[in-house]
DNA sequence: GTATCATGTGGTAACGGTTCCAGTTTTGTA
DNA sequence: TACAAAACTGGAACCGTTACCACATGATAC
């Protein structure tokens, strides 16, 4: 690579001082209008770029964000992540990605080096270990937001995330009013905020109603892995199989609806499916999927907000919450259960 | 943020000079025993850790490259970028990640902060526009690598892809063997090698088969927006419509197949479809989709290894293609066509 | 016993910016 | 017209690291 043109190379060429050209760089200190034109000119002529590196390295703050999310091959993740550059970049922030892939471990790495860069915050999605590592991040008072998910009892950093136990409540609550009564629910595992919140909906809303709750019903499992398909088998293969199911780990989604759809189950005559994640190609599939979507653009402006709030100093200490309304699409995979 | 231990904290603390504390962290030059294991021990004790920004500063190659892709919200893209991210951890390189949404303006954009960071290299996926602008990062001798696309005429930069040509030539010819002989064909734009490889190969599976190509089944739209759908409706509506169709543009292929679903079009009955990118989804939609598998994994393999190769210098000059080979799978989307 | 050599070691100039500070102008006001 | 205040300017220290160089050593070869 050749060498670029530097600070004191325009100084030079414009008949200024390297200082007067930092001034008119970063609109920082009065410059006489004849001598900025001058600085302009030959800043445009050399074709001159200030050096992010450099720039960081004298105490600037860092334009930089983490972005450590799951997976993007997962379309949620893939789609917040999208959401996510959009926004930072309309605040000039650039966005270093790197991903869990749910592994404790790759998220540590992922961790550390994220330190290294001396990024100005970081938003994440957690995997639910490696809370002292947060917290590090944390109390050296580096920005952390927490977004779609969160550590229970790690409440020192802000969350940005949907109205779990009430949109898991109303999916709940839109089954039973059609008349089931046993329903199978399939939420996050439950050191995540995610899972628990969501149980809480879901079991709020069998209790308005009078329905009892059947443990063999509720089964968590991790993010990561196939044992969605699992679990729904054993679901099934019950003496008294559910007659409707709520998919409620976004990232289970597909592979859920792959067992089911290979083991000839009929939605929504043999079962009625109500999931967590909208996305573009949920209504490709037969039948539509009624489902819980996620705005994942507000996900997204709220956690951008809030790291590049935080960079600002612009927010007083205390960790901020925010939550936003998910909205329930009602579509064919969910009907009345099979009478008999 | 506190401020973190620096490599002086370091060399205070082990006695040493930084020298000294830098050798041992880059193995660059002899270091006693006995003091390197002072020195570590200091490392570990002030929990320092090298700070990114500086050491780019002094003469170290940047260890960071750019990702510019389309668009997220695409689950091929998305699913690059997982790979790519992946492969380039594992390869100690950082990736920032910006997206074009296909708009040439916001692709200046990114190539200009590009440049500023000083990335080593980039890997990208060109709108097709800026050709001047990727001119430029090239002339600079900065790494590019263009993945899945390319422009035609930009030849100074290595291209990752699949056989376009051979992909489309084996899709074409598996509808003609089935009886088809008028097979739509919706390519990308075709200022990309990709529109441009795809019809080619289209034609020569026609060409080998004695078959006339009928203009208005060829229809490129841009890789952004809804012309899928419009061409898809305009072609039906011809007094000889197609039986058949390649959808040629990874990027169109839910448009299209979200307006054959709204427009009652039954596959394979009405029409044949082949779409180009195979993803989780396809297997869920009804009926399942006969597709040309893009190898992605292989796609970030080769781009990382070409970006890691050329920051290295261990590459000679010339632009590198290199092209990987896709993978036909029939499924159930494609039929003979209806007779009468 | 001296010349040669590999091995350790520390001092210090870069790298490319920002920022503080002490000067020098210009402007404003009495 | 004098003098304080404001506007402008450039010098130089600094950010945290690497790389080069000069200088000790102690060992080996003749």
């Amino acid at each position: 690579m050749k060498k670029a043109a530097t600070i004191r190379d325009v100084a030079a060429h414009a008949g200024v001082s390297v200082s007067v050209v930092s001034r008119v760089l970063n609109d920082t200190g009065p410059v006489a209008p004849t001598k900025r034109a001058q600085v302009l000119a030959a800043i445009e002529q050399l074709g001159y770029r200030p050096k992010a590196a450099a720039r960081q390295l004298s105490q600037d703050r860092p334009d930089t964000i983490g972005l450590l999310l799951a997976d993007l091959a997962n379309p949620f993740f893939a789609r917040l992540a999208d959401r996510v550059v959009a926004e930072a970049r309309s605040r000039e922030l650039q966005v270093v990605l790197m991903t869990t892939q749910e592994d404790p471990h790759l998220e540590e790495q992922a961790l550390r080096t994220l330190l290294d860069r001396s990024v100005g915050g970081v938003i994440g999605t957690p995997t639910g270990h490696n809370v002292e590592h947060w917290e590090k991040l944390a109390n050296l008072e580096m920005p952390v937001v927490f977004v779609d998910r969160a550590i229970e009892g790690l409440d020192q950093v802000d969350v940005v995330s949907i109205e779990n136990a009430e949109s898991a409540a109303t999916a709940t609550g839109h089954l039973l009013d059609r008349g089931h009564r046993r329903i199978g629910l399939v939420p996050g595992p439950l050191d995540t905020t995610t899972g628990i919140e969501r149980v809480r909906g879901y079991e709020r809303a069998l209790a308005e109603r009078g329905v009892v709750r059947d443990d063999r019903l509720v089964r968590p499992v991790p993010f990561r892995g196939e044992s969605g398909a699992d679990v729904m088998a054993q679901m099934l293969a019950l003496d008294e199989p559910p007659t409707a199911v709520v998919v409620a780990n976004t990232a289970q989604v597909r592979v859920v609806l792959r067992m089911l759809a290979q083991g000839r189950v009929s939605i929504p005559e043999d079962l009625s499916v109500v999931v967590f994640d909208d996305n573009p190609w949920t209504e490709l599939i037969r039948p539509p999927l009624t489902a819980v979507r996620q705005p994942i653009d507000m996900l997204a402006l709220h956690s951008v907000d809030l790291v590049h709030a935080r960079m600002r100093q612009k927010l007083p200490p205390g960790p901020r919450q925010v939550r936003v309304a998910a909205e329930f699409l009602e579509r064919s995979s969910t009907a009345e259960p099979r009478t008999g």
